[in-house]
DNA sequence: CATTTGTCTATACAACTGTATATTAATGAT
DNA sequence: ATCATTAATATACAGTTGTATAGACAAATG
């Protein structure tokens, strides 16, 4: 959007393996694709949005000509994509894990909520990238967040589900209270991102109370039946 | 960020008036502050965050020339605090009258809610802006949206605190609802900024179920005491 | 070997950026 | 009328951007 854009084709599209499963030919990519997305993580930060992130400034810390980046993606946007697909599969699989390992323990929310925490300070910037990048950017890039959070949301539905049924305990329009955990999860791990870190303990403090009012409210709503307006 | 920045004095700071409640002296301002903040507004859309606005830009949508930009902002960042500002007091306003409005009728939750969306769609850029532009630019800028989330929350606490005593349902934590669901309504409004309008009222049933979950379970919880981990 | 095929680099360009410097224009005070 | 003060403009510069074009390099295939 800033550069002298002069029209017509941008060099060529990326390559995709022409033969697949043969041996390919040429000369060997110096750099992989993930090797851009790591130069890309590297530059990002708490006021760095990968959004903004120019094709030169990401070429420049992989040490690559500006022109080869072409060879990967291409836009950066694309590659915006790529990042958030990551970040969300190392999310996924994360939470995944504490959930089984929560499952033989005591409370779900707290354990997952404090996972989640961690994974926020752990590896520093993916999970910052999805929390953050949601809400700007463009069609393409906010559906790849989107895609995220409604994947995390099915997955918590079905724990919910089947949480309601190992305890008796009758829940209330189980989409929704996942889709509200999940939202409020996020939204408050996304401004935990500006605090310091030994900030983090009452915000825990404070989701796990949230989230339990939620719960007390969809089974008591569930008991009881729906009260009117 | 981008252009050549050559260091040393921008010029001169933005000059506010000498002597308050005399008669100015020099040329008139042919553009004032609002002037600009208003061009900026015309620059802000879907996939354009005023965080990277260019000077150049809002100057030019402004009709002035570039550097006369410096006599009322020292940043663009300048201009989004002001924006921010702005628009959180717009909104505010609104909220407020939606609140005086419902206090005669039935739910408040359904009409401030309601009242909420509505205005996403009327004047379609101020709420834009503070929804989308929490997460992303300075330091400055967050906390400029941060003021207005944490002085919403503050309102939305006494509300529910009168409407406990009213009520006679007394409510656990009122500040900690009221943060669940001011997080929850910005959180829901921004992903709703890019769905269609038709799809809104759909959305706006399932806020309202959620906030009537979190009032139930509030509710309960100070009724029958709070249950542990 | 030469050929083909794909990757990467070098160079170049025009658009755009922020801002320093100098000048002009308009207003109130003297 | 002159001066001081302030606002706005014009010009210029250096740094950055995206990308077109062309050539250099390396590997597999003939």
């Amino acid at each position: 959007m800033i550069g002298g854009m002069t029209t017509s084709t941008p060099t060529r599209a990326p390559s995709r393996s022409p033969r697949r499963g043969q041996a390919p030919q040429g000369r060997k990519p110096v750099i992989t694709r993930d090797d851009l997305i790591a130069a890309a993580l590297k530059l990002v930060g708490p006021n760095r949005s990968v959004s903004n992130l120019s094709l030169r400034e990401v070429a420049r810390e992989a040490g690559i000509a500006p022109n080869s980046f072409y060879r990967h993606f291409r836009d950066v946007d694309e590659l915006a994509i790529a990042l958030i697909d990551q970040a969300g599969r190392s999310l996924r699989k994360i939470i995944g894990e504490a959930r089984h390992r929560a499952a033989s323990g005591r409370s779900i929310v707290r354990s997952s909520v404090e996972t989640f925490m961690e994974q926020l300070n752990a590896d520093e910037k993916l999970l910052h990238i999805v929390l953050r990048e949601g809400t700007v950017g463009s069609e393409a890039f906010k559906q790849a967040v989107e895609r995220e959070l409604r994947s995390f949301e099915e997955e918590l539905c079905v724990d919910l589900m089947r949480l309601a049924e190992l305890n008796k305990l009758p829940i209330y329009e189980p989409r929704l209270v996942a889709k509200a955990i999940t939202r409020l999860v996020f939204a408050m791990g996304t401004t935990a991102m500006d605090l310091p870190p030994d900030r983090h303990p009452e915000l825990v403090e404070e989701m796990v109370k949230i989230l339990r009012m939620i719960m007390v409210g969809t089974q008591t709503m569930a008991k009881e039946g729906i009260v009117a307006d």
